[in-house]
DNA sequence: GTCTATAACTAGATAGAC
DNA sequence: GTCTATCTAGTTATAGAC
């Protein structure tokens, strides 16, 4: 763990393109060439390409760690609060992290054949935020509908019938205005 | 478009695969073993590994079409109820096509070195949902803890204080039980 | 610490026999 | 319609000079 400029240099340039491009969408090359070094730099600083992407996540895990020793020491209520707003503040703070995790959706549906899709992603978010100019209102829809679409792909082995009334209900009481 | 049953199994080995490993994290190679054919014969049904995803994206695009025609015939009310019960609908039936777009998460974070945290996302998970024991409130957080981490990062140029009251709002009215 | 050169491998795609 | 063999280009990683 010797300090090292050109090492910090990579870690900046890697973080950023593994964001961007996503992992395997990322070559060493690539790195090298925004660096301005060669790839054989790159492999005497680290060890491999998967050992660049390890040491860039630390600082996030390291963290997501020590939140999560935090909110087993809270009760219920306490918890959940701490947890929505420590979750949210750790997005946040390691946006590139984060992207690199969840990536994929722009790159594969903002390039073609996809990108004509767009305005129709773009006038769906716009309805399930009831046509509203508010950006509060547009944020909690794309929330909804990114939240949703992650879900039912994780849990592959549900039953449409018991996902379809429990997803359609969070999104209604996200979205509508409380009576 | 001739109909052929070999053409129809690329097309479902394809579309699992994809689904589960990504686009690039699928070889030629890897849907032609689960076939039961040679790379040269996927290259005679498709002109290109493109042209596979293209293909079996169809379907999925052409009742994305069809919801927003619909949606654009409705006013505001009615259209956010048909959105949101029409998202839910099209991303159940389509759930492979749709976790090709949004895959890598599983991927990258499941494996190693990351697969030590899971029992964080879990209990983060759970604390987001009061510690209850009920599925909806379970699902209902994974909804809303993956459309946070995704918006954060679609809307990497906006500043962190514009976002997070929205994000932790949206959370709070979604999750807790209304008054 | 950084480089050039290259090894060792895998990818998508093509040629041509059958 | 399917195959084997091959091409070309790109990948991670190593060797060894400076």
């Amino acid at each position: 763990m010797v300090p090292s400029k050109t090492r910090d240099r990579i870690l900046a340039a890697a973080a950023r393109q593994f964001a961007h491009t996503g992992f395997r969408g990322t070559s060493l090359h690539d790195i090298a060439v925004e660096v301005g070094c060669s790839k054989a730099t790159l492999l005497y600083h680290f060890d491999s390409k998967e050992a660049i992407l390890v040491t860039l996540m630390e600082p996030a895990a390291r963290d997501f760690v020590e939140l999560d020793t935090r909110l087993r020491q809270l009760d219920v209520e306490a918890a959940r609060e701490a947890a929505i707003e420590g979750f949210v503040d750790l997005v946040l703070r390691y946006r590139q992290e984060v992207a690199l995790i969840y990536d994929t959706a722009r790159q594969l549906f903002q390039q073609a054949p996809f990108e004509g899709y767009w305005p129709l992603v773009d006038n769906l978010t716009h309805v399930v935020a009831g046509r509203s100019t508010d950006p509060a209102a547009r944020i909690s829809a794309e929330v909804l509908l990114a939240g949703i679409a992650a879900i039912v792909i994780d849990r592959d082995e549900e039953r449409d019938a018991d996902l379809r009334p429990i997803l359609v209900d969070v999104a209604r009481r996200a979205l509508l205005p409380r009576t």
